[in-house]
DNA sequence: GTCTATAACTAGATAGAC
DNA sequence: GTCTATCTAGTTATAGAC
């Protein structure tokens, strides 16, 4: 894990590339032109352009597992409100690796990161449904789940935001209480 | 508009494509290889890539075009109502499109098809928020938008799907009543 | 209307100088 | 650690035969 200041500024604006124009949208001379150095110096760096996306979406999926683990020890109501909770602050401080996870598998090869993060979201997304089996439920979860991740990116990261990604989601997902 | 059946078949098997790798993430050969033709065939019927995805949006900006017609005879609350039931028929009946256009400052270039449609968008937001300047009803309307455009791609068309989304959208949408 | 062949260019990745 | 130069393969698009 050897940290240098170059290496940091490419994850930093592959991220934002990726999060705004797709992996294979983003060139390794726009990222090298964003950085100010040449591909060469990108290569040296890592491996391949696979392996800085890799690297840059390692942390969120490490912590989306950690989410996934304080889940499993909650059942329906209070696993889908810590569910909520949880998820939109995972995705406000990844914002822009967010997206990339989560339609990993529209625009980005299948490379392990994402294959691994997969399952979780799916977990995620029973989470949300607090265990219902409905498919009402479960297509409202995945529209927050996209929708969360998709306005996410290029807003400011103030407490209106986050409070509001909450609200939405919790008056959304709450169905089957509506039905009893 | 003269049609012919290759002409269709091109335009069938890039929207296929185009919503589940993205515009530069397909390649003329990919699109030559699912119609089973060459690449300079795509290129007889186009006159380049970029009009194969003009001529695929054109039909779904269009009829965004008119609902937003629509909506603009009606205000407050019906317009919502309107706004949403419309959008979600939109979305269903262009589920490969409705991320392009939605989705298209990201991944795609600002072709006229796009830059014409990023107002009408806008506009069925206002309908969204049936008016509401309260940045968190904004936000709301963003999150529908968007994860109904992302869950519908892939999902069989039927009425529990529509429903389904008709449903959580109008649940999540209805804020400011709740407060009074 | 469809094809093969090819032109002109850009992609990701490597070699080697400094 | 960063660069220029280069390689190979893939990209869009064109030319011209059939």
């Amino acid at each position: 894990m050897a940290r240098t200041r170059t290496r940091d500024d490419i994850i930093a604006v592959a991220a934002d590339l990726f999060a705004h124009a797709g992996f294979k949208g983003t060139s390794l001379q726009d990222i090298a032109t964003g950085v100010g150095c040449s591909k060469a110096t990108l290569l040296y760096h890592f491996d391949s352009k696979e392996a800085i996306l890799a690297a840059l979406v390692a942390p969120a999926a490490a912590e989306l597992a950690e989410l996934t683990a304080r889940l499993a020890a909650l059942e329906g109501e209070p696993a889908r409100e810590a569910a909520i909770d949880g998820f939109v602050d995972l995705v406000l401080r990844y914002r822009r690796e967010a997206g990339l996870i989560y339609y990993g598998s529209l625009d980005v090869l299948m490379t392990p990161a994402f294959a691994d993060a997969q399952p979780l979201i799916e977990n995620l997304c029973a989470a949300f449904t607090a265990g219902s089996a409905e498919p009402t439920d479960r297509i409202a979860a995945e529209v927050l789940l996209a929708g969360i991740c998709s306005v996410a990116i290029d807003k400011p990261d103030d407490d209106v935001l986050r409070s509001a990604l909450v609200a939405v989601a919790k008056r959304a997902l709450l169905t089957t209480r509506m039905k009893d």
